[in-house]
DNA sequence: TATAAATAGGATAAAAATATCCGAAATAAA
DNA sequence: TTTATTTCGGATATTTTTATCCTATTTATA
């Protein structure tokens, strides 16, 4: 469904929001530890993210990874898909087809369409707030 | 969502099923023309279809393949889809968890769970008989 | 039985995704 | 201003996926 790198930055993104709210700065270090993930292959993905605006870092000594406060739920779980798959989970055609709408559609078109409108939906309804909450209160888990 | 050889998988299926209602087999060749899919690594996913007993090869002088005309409306996309790219899209954890259920859940899990039944609800009722009906029709195509 | 046509399958190549390494640049604190 | 710490970014390596090529095997027909 998503590539590694972009689990790897939703898991990352929810850590951090975790760690934000209270106040603290993180570290790849710190991130691949906490949703098991290889820290050189995370690091590149918080650059890309941060690229995109979606969490921010400080470099330099006592630096890290963070989310302003009063950002983190406004961030939508299709931000950091959009960053890091591109749009082709909402464009794309579930076979393939570089042209697929209603006027061309592929045999699959109508089954699938209401599918991905709902996978949108979830996306671009959930924010990292709600999920961090989730791990707060120790109701999920990032890691194994 | 799906890989490149399960998209490629599909709609060979579909094609084939469409040629084998009206009795014709047909060859990779043919099939990655009318698919547009590269004919060597389509060759490889139809072997691969008939190793799980979903299409039929004939070899030889005037083989090819073909699915048994009273088979047809039994395959399920689903079965194309787990030959071709496993179980993990039906069991897997969104965010790549490796344990991750409702006692262990990923942040994700509940809004995910609904998503994911619809997508493995939508692969087990739909059949090669109707999405080649769609083709047959010219409502839905195969290629471009 | 010989021939031509077709799939099967192993070997290999190319491209993309995943992952690692290391030096450069930034920055807080001593 | 020096030092220690930390992200940035380029280079490289590994693995997986996608794709191609070539020969062997199968089989219908002449």
């Amino acid at each position: 469904m998503f590539s590694k790198a972009c689990e790897y930055g939703i898991r990352a993104s929810i850590f951090i929001a975790k760690n934000s709210r209270e106040g603290r700065r993180v570290s790849p270090k710190e991130i691949s530890k906490e949703i098991d993930s290889p820290q050189a292959f995370t690091a590149k993905i918080l650059q890309e993210l941060v690229r995109h605006n979606i969490i921010k870092s400080v470099q330099g000594a006592y630096g890290g990874f963070e989310i302003d406060k009063n950002k983190i739920a406004s961030i939508k779980l299709s931000q950091i898909v959009e960053a890091l798959d591109g749009n082709g989970i909402y464009l794309g055609c579930g076979l393939g087809l570089r042209e697929c709408n209603e006027h061309h559609p592929c045999p699959m078109h109508d089954k699938f369409k209401s599918i991905r409108n709902d996978l949108r939906g979830m996306l671009e309804t959930t924010n990292l707030e709600e999920l961090a909450t989730g791990i707060k209160n120790g109701e999920a888990f990032l890691k194994v």
